[in-house]
DNA sequence: CGTATTTAGTACGAACGCGTACAATATAAT
DNA sequence: ATTATATTGTACGCGTTCGTACTAAATACG
């Protein structure tokens, strides 16, 4: 009989507070580059690309598409990225970073990793990589329990 | 001189994904019970107390002040939480359940309790503790190079 | 004592984040 | 081909999150 039922609560709270300190970290640096965090992962998505639809911009950022063209309207309203009408599917529109947002992202997007990197280059490669597999194994088990019925644009079950 | 200077993205990436599905599983259940995933976290800090202020609160929740007022404002509508003027100090208020948010939190906290349970049990108890280490890592690291200029409600150096 | 600084809480604007509903298009079923 | 179903993106409302500014009260300092 386990005298220690809710063992796990500790670890939780430290997932929620590592998550926060990061995004506390990254956010105020992404803020001096003009940018919010959901933005900065659009640009950081579409550079380097020919352009995606919504739907993929979705998946890889992990918003969900409401959420989404919110921030594509800033983006757009800033001249940053352009909505083009899809050549084959006419539901779908085509983002597209725009010359301004290639530029953008070129002189963006390693200097944001070079900001990071010393942070994790303090941890060490072992750790990180069991980090790693230990957040994937509590993912799954989450995903595992999660109530399949909740379909609703659901990225739990793919990897692509 | 390391090939790979980027390999901490694939757990930074981890790290997201795993809070994202925490916070979607967690939020779910909390939903079906009619609370946000913040106005549970604050019935949950209030249970089994006579009352604390906003500072408190705050501190126990990883909420700012102004996030907060508006987080109190619904529980109150609610009938959930009363504010009470601080005896002692003019610019405290006195936060604590209402009986209904007491019967609330008596219903909902270990409901909700058990409900995480199994997920984390998956893990196994050796895991959680060197996960819990890990993130801790991380956090110390991300709290050593953050700028300590931006002081702004810092609560990364505090423990209590 | 009187002023300067700190602290507690609120107000406010901008930007997510998510659930739901909806229109337009595409695909499947019969 | 026609209808039924599924997919794509937007619209909208509610709640959160953060930064900044502000008021009031408490404490420190001279």
């Amino acid at each position: 009989m386990p005298t220690t039922r809710f063992e796990f609560l500790p670890t939780l709270r430290e997932l929620v507070r590592t998550y926060q300190a990061f995004d506390a970290f990254s956010g105020s640096h992404i803020r001096t580059l003009g940018l919010t965090t959901p933005q900065f992962d659009v640009i950081a998505t579409l550079g380097n690309t020919q352009g995606m639809n919504c739907r993929d911009i979705g998946q890889k950022t992990l918003m969900v598409k409401g959420t989404l063209t919110g921030v594509l309207d800033r983006l757009e309203q800033k001249g940053l990225i352009i909505r083009i009408s899809h050549p084959t599917d006419g539901r779908s529109t085509l983002v597209r970073l725009s010359p301004v947002g290639e530029e953008l992202f070129a002189r963006v997007f390693s200097a944001h990793l070079a900001h990071l990197e010393p942070v994790f280059a303090l941890l060490g490669r072992e750790t990180l990589e069991t980090l790693r597999q230990h957040l994937e194994q509590l993912r799954h088990s989450l995903e595992k329990q999660s109530d399949p019925s909740s379909d609703q644009e659901d990225f739990s079950r793919e990897r692509r």
